[in-house]
DNA sequence: TCATGTGAAAGGCTTCACAGCT
DNA sequence: AGCTGTGAAGCCTTTCACATGA
């Protein structure tokens, strides 16, 4: 029976880490998991395992695990990614391409069904997946029209709030921001931040306190 | 004066977060920024910025704010992010490569000095940024003599241990994991990881969320 | 008067420890 | 016996509120 209290936000990420050896153990045929082994190929402690899954129900079996099958099935069903998503990234740089082109990404049912550009000069090429890049003026029309859910912006960082404002004006539901600047958005859409410069500088922080040891 | 208090987490990736902005009012020579703005301007509550920067040391002038190119230095020292830093690649597809030719990446220190892949067809190719991709057989060598301190992992999960591994015989400092696996490592190597899959899942989840109300 | 720096309070997340099933 | 599910404890982070200083 779900409990409906509030979900701590790092546990649906987590649920999301879960899922990744439970992919792989279902294919190796292993039928149950503990969450003591669950939580060593992911890195956390078994108690937290178990109460992230208790937010949401009752899916194992005491004395026994959890089946792995069952469980990747109410985590996909959790997140909702056993649907698809139809998405549209804004700004074509090296970044916003290698995106699209991922394999992993069709393949986990994230459809790109547009891309957008302000540079004239890139308007009306044409992507390896097939898209036709749009002029960034078509945004809005775009989105609402294909009823697109999640936007990405790898646009320079000074592009990125009038990116969003468009994408909003078309109604999306959720913006990944991959620029350096922090994005306003209305309550009924989620932002989500994707800085990679974020991450290289805590490694370097880390890096530097390492040394000094 | 530097406190030797423990440093949370959270305040490092916030101080990159700060730096932003203040590398925008710097160019726009605003000489001064109070924690309110600097607040607003990064989505946090101000009281946070002080904290955060308070714990290593007293930055402002009471009743003005701080002046910005000072913060800005200051928050860069911190995270030593005023210096080059090594770095390589190993796995070479499109996100990879994507990350070695962005522009930002250099122009902010980090140098990217080797590019491997297990795939004897990549091996020997030329990438756009002059590099010639290397046998992941090299990667302990090459770390080595190299020097580098900081290594990229965008291989297909089921290569990503191995390659943490040899870049750990190499004596790598850090390592940013792209891919949806965690990697073990040793005590002296600091892993950050990067898996954006896990962004996605958050994403739809909130999304669905927002739906059913 | 204005905005920083900081103890204290509040809030949120993680871990423990054990009751409850199989 | 073994492993899940969970209240309670403990820890960490954020926010408040005000003393402090320009």
């Amino acid at each position: 029976m779900p409990k409906e209290s509030k979900i701590p936000n790092p546990t649906i990420k987590r649920l999301a880490v879960y899922s990744r050896p439970l992919e792989i153990l279902l294919e190796s045929k292993l039928p149950v998991i503990s969450s003591e082994k669950l939580a060593g190929l992911c890195g956390v402690n078994p108690a937290q395992v178990r109460k992230d899954l208790a937010y949401f129900g009752e899916f194992g079996i005491r004395g026994v695990g959890y089946d792995v099958r069952h469980l990747l099935n109410a985590i996909k069903g959790i997140l909702a990614t056993d649907r698809e998503w139809a998405l549209c990234l804004v700004g074509i740089g090296h970044l916003g391409s290698s995106l699209v082109q991922s394999e992993n990404f069709k393949k986990r049912g994230y459809i790109v069904k547009a891309a957008f550009d302000s540079d004239a000069r890139k308007v009306g090429k044409k992507l390896a997946c097939g898209l036709t890049i749009q002029s960034a003026s078509c945004i809005s029309q775009t989105v609402r029209k294909l009823g697109i859910e999640i936007g990405l912006i790898t646009t320079p960082p000074h592009e990125a709030q009038r990116a969003a404002h468009l994408l909003q004006e078309g109604g999306i539901g959720a913006i990944l921001n991959f620029t350096t600047i922090q994005i306003r958005a209305r309550k009924k859409c989620f932002v989500e931040n994707a800085d990679l410069s974020v991450k290289f500088e805590n490694l370097v922080y880390h890096l530097e306190q390492l040394d000094k040891i």
